[in-house]
DNA sequence: GCTACACTCTGTACCAACTACAGGTTCAAG
DNA sequence: CTTGAACCTGTAGTTGGTACAGAGTGTAGC
């Protein structure tokens, strides 16, 4: 199949592909003679692979790293355990993070006249 | 003050002083007959309300709303609250996307051997 | 007055992870 | 044979900064 079958199959971006190819984590697939891109399941799987990985938040290196681009030819369970767990307590972080910002945004939100007025309590919050 | 002063006393990086500028949500401060820029304590105020605006996830643009640099003068209580409240519900948007995600690599993690072997549970979550 | 060094100035390039566009082929249907 | 969609390439723009080069300035000690 050509690039626009493909992101249509995987619901990826079309241009996205070309990019996932340049920065290596998509092989890049043999050509017809006029040069036009060809691929098989075998490419469409690793995108789709790809493509989760981003949505759970893996970057681009890591991915790399997942799928044993690196140094290391083979990686094993406890590498890749070790890399999720990472991976995990940064998600983790993340979202204690965005909890705080809730709590202040809320908090102060809830102080508001909703009135027609100048003063306002957000803008005070923020000047604190 | 002078420039790097102002990033001492707020924590703001030295050179972000200078983009804040750049993008009109510093105002430009007078200068020195040598170009040197000179900070007040309103331009101090400023940038940590922008510093604490960043910090909430507000963006450059948000900002702008925010301090009424865009059309209105002078903005009221009751659009800033309706401006906090659609960024509050792009928080929890975000959190609970992340939970999502949290719950995925928790999951999967868990099911991993940790062992020294090729077969691995988070690699064929990944690829389904 | 001179030297040394810290600070500031400017413009520009870089980061992630795409996305979009311009200008040029090529493919497939009618 | 024509037309329009799909493809090719390289490059620029996005967001929110950060970093650096090369030049000018401010100040302290001697």
């Amino acid at each position: 199949m050509k690039r626009g079958e493909l992101a249509k199959r995987t619901g990826c971006n079309i241009e996205t592909i070309r990019y996932y190819e340049n920065v290596g984590i998509l092989p890049a697939p043999p050509r017809t003679d006029a040069g036009h891109r060809i691929y098989d399941e075998d490419h469409a799987t690793r995108l789709r692979f790809v493509i989760r990985a981003r949505e759970l938040g893996f970057s681009i290196e890591d991915i790399r790293g997942l799928l044993g681009l690196g140094t290391d030819k083979r990686l094993t369970c406890a590498v890749v355990k070790e890399r999720t767990e990472r991976h995990l307590a940064d998600v983790r972080t993340k979202i204690s993070d965005l909890k705080r910002i809730e709590a202040v945004l809320a908090e102060t939100a809830s102080k508001c006249s909703g009135k027609d007025v100048p003063e306002c309590p957000v803008l005070n919050t923020l000047s604190l």
